[in-house]
DNA sequence: CCAAAAGTGTTTTCTCTACACCCATGT
DNA sequence: ACATGGGTGTAGAGAAAACACTTTTGG
């Protein structure tokens, strides 16, 4: 039963698992920064800050985000929140964790080599401080889900992207070799794509195809019932 | 970026969705509360209450749920941290949900009456305080998921159940009619139900037999990678 | 013997998977 | 002309869905 007066009151903190995609080496990459204070100073860690008092948890892991990367409008999604109560040496402190799909060309640089941020792949990962393998790990896998049943993958795409690019990020999000042509076919069928005319020309001679996700579409589809489901 | 000194604390709680399931009636049901304190004294609420300073957000929910139903050990999931700054009137409170399944002839009836209690089916709620209703909302939401891909239904039947009984608590969650002959190929073959030499003998003049779940089969499948999986 | 609920198989449809060759182009 | 990566269709297997009658037994 809640009790307002003399109930106590706790650190509260937001950590960001930021995913980036980068379609040359292909790989799902964390962007995480080189924590610059006590505790753990030195320690590879998420990007994180306490809860302000006029902010909601939703607009604290905007803000984090924006303060590294210079982005907007990205998409996050609350993951799970960590409230064990040694889980930070330093004090208790209840985290929640969001993560962030973001285009990987499109962060601000500087910015983030001020705060000391830098890419690591998802495969080489270094040991980061407190519970945040956990969180990374539990990021990793919610995403690995919805990738299958929401069109999220395109967040982490350029506006334009070749079906080869397209598969290439399932199978680095899914671990896994998808068939070209069943790949091709699923997604093809749902109607979400829009063709270019234009080729994206670096990888081959023939060039590849650009496409772009319709978001408008989607939209409409979803309203009257459709499911997008792409069951690698 | 994390500076422990100075950082702003908050009152942080637990709110619990605590379903259960009547086999006579066939309904999902809540076990709701009517607030004994303002703000919104009176109104119907979840079980909720504050985080303390020495035990985590899961021992809290808990805790919570041991205090009104008497019930320990039982399936409590986390679900979602609702942290808008007005959420709750009467201070600022960072809230999680966690939803519980219990078998609904097991609670401590007295406990629940004392504190003010009450069963109350999903599809006719009262009006609740504050984000409740979203919290159950978002909770239903998981529940349908989980419901299909792991072994929870179990959670909300007595020991021994029919399979008439485990396919209208389907029914009653996924809230669509399921075919008899196709329930029951799908859920046997997965040898998780163990046929008893009893039967039900209340509902009709033939008797259904009873089953109960093996809950050792289950983990030992698990461990050789087998997924749960009642695609209804 | 009849009412009421439990229990049981087969066919059809659809979806998923596996698989190999031609195309376009820059050098 | 050839090397390189892009693009394309079909057949077979397995899963899901649709469907209706028989069994048991208390009264």
């Amino acid at each position: 039963m809640k009790i307002y007066a003399n109930a106590p009151k706790h650190l509260v903190a937001v950590d960001c698992i930021i995913f980036g995609y980068d379609i040359h080496d292909k790989e799902l990459k964390l962007l995480l920064i080189k924590r610059g204070f006590e505790p753990a100073k030195g320690k590879w860690s998420l990007a994180g800050g306490f809860v302000r008092e006029n902010e909601s948890l939703d607009q604290a892991a905007s803000r984090i985000l924006l303060n590294l990367t210079g982005l907007k409008n990205v998409y996050m999604k609350q993951n799970y929140t960590y409230g064990d109560v040694d889980r930070d040496p330093g004090a208790r402190v209840i985290s929640t964790s969001y993560y962030a799909l973001i285009k990987i060309q499109n962060i601000d640089q500087h910015l983030a080599e001020i705060n000391g941020a830098h890419w690591r792949p998802i495969s080489r990962l270094p040991e980061l401080i407190f519970d945040h393998s956990q969180m990374v790990e539990r990021a990793l896998a919610e995403l690995k889900n919805q990738i299958k049943i929401k069109p999220v993958g395109f967040e982490l795409l350029p506006e334009n992207f070749t079906l080869v690019q397209l598969q290439e990020l399932y199978e680095a999000i899914c671990q896994r070799k998808i068939d070209k042509r069943n790949f091709r076919r699923k997604i093809l069928s749902m109607n979400l794509l829009e063709k270019l005319n234009e080729k994206e020309k670096l990888t081959s001679r023939k060039g590849a195809w650009y496409y772009k996700f319709n978001l408008e579409k989607y939209q409409s589809f979803t309203r009257n019932g459709f499911y997008f489901n792409l069951n690698v």
